[in-house]
DNA sequence: TCAAAAGTGTTTAGCATACACCCATGC
DNA sequence: GCATGGGTGTATGCTAAACACTTTTGA
């Protein structure tokens, strides 16, 4: 049974190369047709949501591993990614929360023996660009045989999850709006090029509350590290507007002499 | 030999009681005399200093034992304790520290077996009354047989620390400058009665910069949560300033309403 | 020619900064 | 009476918020 195979070989993993007792837990924020989104994904045999997780192995640095996990879940290299939260408390019970996994599949307790029965994790949030990611599970069923769907849910229709997990989404919104609103991080959830009002539908997403077009516009050019392009028609009845580009190289830039950060 | 019995039933105790790989460092803040201080500790044998740290018990909040770990090396019970980063690079390597340890101490090998290589560590900083704290190792030392010396540090002087300790203080310092610029928590370092040309100093000493008299004072009225007391003559040749004294009541009220927070 | 959405500039208000004079006290 | 440090109020400037008209385009 090669399937069988393939969940003792990960169980395996996961007690002699990662360290015990500390996984972490992304958050994946992407933005889609006015929509702020999270990755949401479901095990083999539950019916409970979570959000996508990983492990650290032995010899990784913890940041590392967090981009590698992402990437092995999404397929994207280059994402805004930064830890928000480290959450310790006791509900937190892996040990039980496999129990249901473990039965539905047909593994006994001794298969699963071994493995953490309780973890601190430390919460990332992650922007990534909605259309970029393949939300079905390819590769990374390889390599997290439980997992039985990847999805998008709308921010606010996410229901009851695993554990702290909703906890978790609460609190990643809550730094994403505050970074947000003093420090420009939002181009990461839209493509290479974008309009200015596409960038506003953005922030008012994220921020809950419609700003000014004038003064919104005037703030994100004054931080210099938008270029403008050609104009864009998308064949609405109206004028066309213009296209930006997000310019790494000015941001980061400015981020080095802290312009940016109203601390 | 009473003294290796202590040190074998503590190893015996991280290694059935609490999390592994997991733990706790504290950044514990002191005012005195002008100078920003924190606490350091050094272990039996060795001469390199520390932060102060912590484990989580296997039945245990992680903030809850933040906490208690936090009482039991200071004896203080109500202090304001935040974590601030969590720090997972593989330079963080327990067991090599120890080594040092062990072999001043006499031990071998298979005495320290099964304890965590390498640890991940979530980052506290405390704030706390500079004269509440004694720095001798009392209490502690019954729960931590390593402890040797702890005591209060200029924060300009800390010398070269274990591991990644002093990038911990630098990132916790910034994260207490930043939090002290937009919400006023630095109450918690100052006796309960305190002046208003006191309060001015602290702040100027964390964040390193001067302050207008005039301005601070409106400022920090302008919160609402200071009471004005008798003036306090403390004998210089100048007028008597007022004492002030934080209302934690209203403190809590402000920040519900999220007054304080300046987001 | 009309509706829908985008581009743009000026006025205004509020908050943070800058700044100076008088008062209490001990020597 | 003088030096030291503390108390207080006002003027100023800058940034953020409020606000309206013109332009392009497709139907």
């Amino acid at each position: 049974m090669e399937y069988r195979e393939r969940i003792l070989r990960f169980i395996e993993e996961i007690k002699t190369s990662c360290l015990p007792s500390v996984s972490m837990d992304f958050v994946v924020f992407g933005f889609h047709e006015g929509q702020l989104k999270v990755l949401l994904l479901k095990w083999q045999g539950v019916d409970t949501w979570m959000l996508p997780g990983g492990r650290v192995r032995m010899d990784e640095n913890m940041e590392d591993a967090a981009y590698r996990s992402l990437r092995e879940r999404t397929g994207l290299a280059e994402v805004f990614l930064q830890q928000f939260h480290t959450f310790g408390n006791v509900i937190r019970n892996t040990y039980y929360a496999m129990e249901e996994t473990r039965t539905k599949l047909g593994f006994s307790a001794e298969d699963f023996e071994g493995l953490p029965h309780r973890d601190i994790s430390v919460g990332f949030y992650a922007l990534v660009e909605y259309t970029k990611v393949n939300p079905t599970p390819g590769l990374e069923l390889a390599l997290d045989p439980f997992t039985e769907q990847i999805q998008w849910c709308n921010v606010e229709e996410v229901p009851q999850l695993l554990f702290d997990h909703n906890e978790m989404i609460q609190v990643a919104l809550k730094t994403l709006r505050r970074q947000l609103s003093y420090q420009p991080i939002g181009y990461t959830l839209l493509p290479d090029q974008f309009t200015m009002p596409q960038l506003q539908q953005l922030y008012e997403t994220i921020l809950g509350q419609r700003l000014d077009r004038r003064n919104f516009q005037k703030r994100m050019l004054s931080y210099g590290i938008l270029e403008r392009g050609e104009k864009f028609q998308n064949g609405g009845a109206y004028k066309a507007p213009y296209l930006y580009r997000f310019d790494r190289e000015k941001y980061q830039q400015a981020l080095a002499e802290e312009r940016l950060l109203v601390v």
